[in-house]
RNA sequence: GCGCUCGUAGCUCAACGGAUAGAGCAUUUGACUUCGGAUCAAAGGGUUGGGGGUUCAAGUCCCUCCGAGCGCGCCA
């Protein structure tokens, strides 16, 4: 355990404990960072009233028997009965040595390791991936990579929309345009196109419109020659989709594909396993399960259609089969869910009839990581100037070319391939992080002059720091890892600001994790980055007054650089060495 | 009509219910013979949409109003 807040906080609670006894249980004794010291307790004042005192009495009673002598230098009671608490240098000497020892750099594991299944991504066959697909990609990629760095088991899921109505009207226009052209067309990841004439075809032609339907039908029938159809489809599609992946840098892989079309055979069973259970109710026609608290606009019970009227099954069936798959094909205990705002009822209903129905028991649960648009400078959702949504691969272009554009301009003399490699590095991660940074919540406004910017909260101004960094070994050819055993010496008080926020990476990483909000280990990451930038300007390493004091530094140096480069990985950002 | 989410500095965003609401951009002012100036140091800029309430303590929780976005039965 590396966090000096989290290492105080136990014996912190000890004491509450022994101070208040009864009376404080349950009342909220944690440590946590700030600005007027190292640390701040507020227990005390929670915990007057019970007892009868004051809040700084109860704050003296809890320092009088706190066993932090050994780790703290300072600890007072300040304002209405905080306790503020300064931990002395030789104790975060300790602590940065015991965090640069261990590969995870002093992150604690999971103490229960969990089987995670998470669904994310989800393009559909035949459409363009665009920035909504962006935004669950890149969020559940960071949720993937922090999750598994703290021990957890974890399943991607790649809920490709392949199935459905639609798929008659897409196999029909395969039909017209002819295999060949066709998968030329969708190779080159022209979907849209594809898609749009489909579409066009089927709005405009009552015949066409016709055996689409028979199409639909064919398929869901399981006809040998549709289906072959149907495949050529998906695969190009697919491959199509991978070839993002890659450039994006995401883990996803094509077996992590479990596509819509891969519950089929589980969607007779749910509609079978809730009729026995008395769920079913009949309604105009349809097969519903009406769930408890959800209304419609006439204030009517709101039906979760399970079967519709003309036999088929619909998303609803789908989603409730993939609980049934995760929990119990895959024993999965936490089913996330990255998959935007708008469909927050949908996922809740399927939850509150999956509980009903005895799938999704407790402490098994299922989490909706739901998240805002993208928008314009015009506060509208991002659409390119002739209106049409924005290709993704395009816009992963475009950001890796105004990237190369800078990388050029600062850094003319670096080799063509490292140029390359650097923007490509560089322009990914500023979008990545322009979409990982601000609470996934809310909307965010896309703007490429800042993204890119090597100021703020920006992936740039991070990785200038990690290269700064890697300048430093470079420059006076010391290997990094020579370095690691060095035991710190604490003066500066810029070194020592650097040091108490290289200690906190624990707390923050696993802060992003309970809560799923990647945007606190960006704002932790940028911190660390401003920290080390502020160090770096008042404290010279290479020519540092002492050897003592060089190799200090060097040590945190590269526990910085560890920090900063595992950080930026758990969100799926690269951290090059030079830019 | 009902429901969900959001509203914080001119702009873009932070802030487990904790003290004096913080950053970046923009504006103003400093710092390059010193490890990468893609940087650092500093200043000004706020009735946290309005009003009530709960609490020792509210941007945060509850109620209400205003504004924005999105949902609300056979598309996914």
């Amino acid at each position: 355990m590396a966090d000096p807040i989290v290492y105080v906080e136990q014996r912190i609670a000890a004491a509450f404990a022994k101070v208040g006894g009864a009376a404080a249980v349950g009342v909220d004794t944690a440590v946590r960072a700030s600005d007027r010291a190292d640390a701040q307790v507020n227990g005390s004042l929670a915990l007057a009233k019970a007892m009868g005192l004051t809040p700084r009495e109860v704050a003296t009673k809890v320092l009088e028997v706190a066993e932090i002598k050994d780790i703290c230098s300072d600890a007072q009671v300040a304002g209405p009965g905080f306790i503020n608490l300064t931990f002395n240098n030789q104790f975060l000497a300790r602590e940065l040595m015991s965090s640069s020892a261990s590969d995870k750099l002093g992150v604690r594991d999971a103490t229960k390791p969990r089987k995670i299944v998470i669904d994310y991504s989800a393009p559909n066959v035949a459409k363009e991936m665009h920035v909504g697909h962006l935004r669950s990609t890149v969020i559940g990629d960071a949720l993937v990579r922090m999750l598994m760095f703290v021990g957890n088991t974890v399943v991607r899921e790649n809920h490709v929309g392949d199935w459905g109505t639609p798929f008659g009207m897409l196999i029909e226009h395969l039909v017209d345009s002819g295999e060949t052209h066709a998968a030329n067309e969708l190779s080159v990841g022209d979907l849209d196109s594809f898609y749009r004439s489909a579409r066009k075809k089927f709005d405009e032609s009552e015949p066409f419109q016709a055996r689409a339907r028979a199409r639909v039908v064919l398929l869901q029938s399981g006809d040998k020659e549709t289906l072959r159809l149907w495949k050529l489809l998906v695969a190009e599609s697919t491959r199509y989709f991978q070839m993002i992946y890659r450039t994006l840098g995401v883990l996803l892989e094509g077996t992590d594909i479990m596509g819509e079309s891969a519950y089929n055979a589980l969607l007779p069973q749910v509609v079978e396993r809730l009729g026995k259970l008395k769920m079913l109710t009949t309604s105009d026609g349809a097969e519903v399960v009406f769930a408890e608290g959800f209304v419609n606009r006439e204030n009517q019970p709101l039906p979760l259609i399970i079967r519709k009227t003309d036999g088929g099954y619909n998303y609803a069936t789908s989603d409730l089969a993939c609980v049934i798959d995760r929990v119990e094909r895959l024993n999965a205990d936490l089913l996330l869910y990255v998959v935007g705002a708008p469909q927050s009822q949908h996922l809740q209903m399927v939850a509150a009839v999956a509980k009903q129905a005895g799938w999704l028991q407790a402490p098994r649960e299922m989490v909706h990581v739901s998240f805002g648009n993208v928008l314009g400078a015009d506060k509208k959702m991002l659409k390119t100037r002739s209106g049409d949504t924005v290709k993704l691969d395009a816009l992963l272009t475009e950001a890796v070319e105004r990237a190369a554009a800078a990388v050029s301009e600062k850094n003319p003399e670096l080799s063509d391939a490292a140029k390359a490699d650097i923007a490509r590095i560089v322009g990914l991660g500023a979008v990545k992080y322009a979409d990982l940074s601000t609470d996934r919540i809310k909307d965010y406004t896309f703007d490429w002059d800042r993204m890119l910017s090597f100021d703020g909260n920006t992936a740039p101004y991070l990785q200038y720091a990690h290269a700064r960094i890697c300048s430093i070994f470079r420059r006076a050819n010391i290997e990094r890892a020579s370095v690691r055993n060095f035991s710190p010496t604490i003066s500066h008080a810029a070194e020592r600001d650097l040091a108490m926020r290289v200690l906190q990476f624990d707390s923050a990483l696993w802060d992003t994790i309970d809560k799923y909000s990647p945007h606190r280990l960006c704002t932790y990451l940028y911190d660390l980055a401003a920290s080390f930038s502020s160090f770096y300007e008042q404290c010279p390493v290479l020519k540092a007054e002492t050897e003592t004091e060089r190799d200090s530094r060097l040590m945190l140096c590269d526990l910085t650089a560890r920090v900063m480069q595992t950080g930026l990985g758990v969100l799926g950002i690269e951290a090059p060495e030079q830019m």
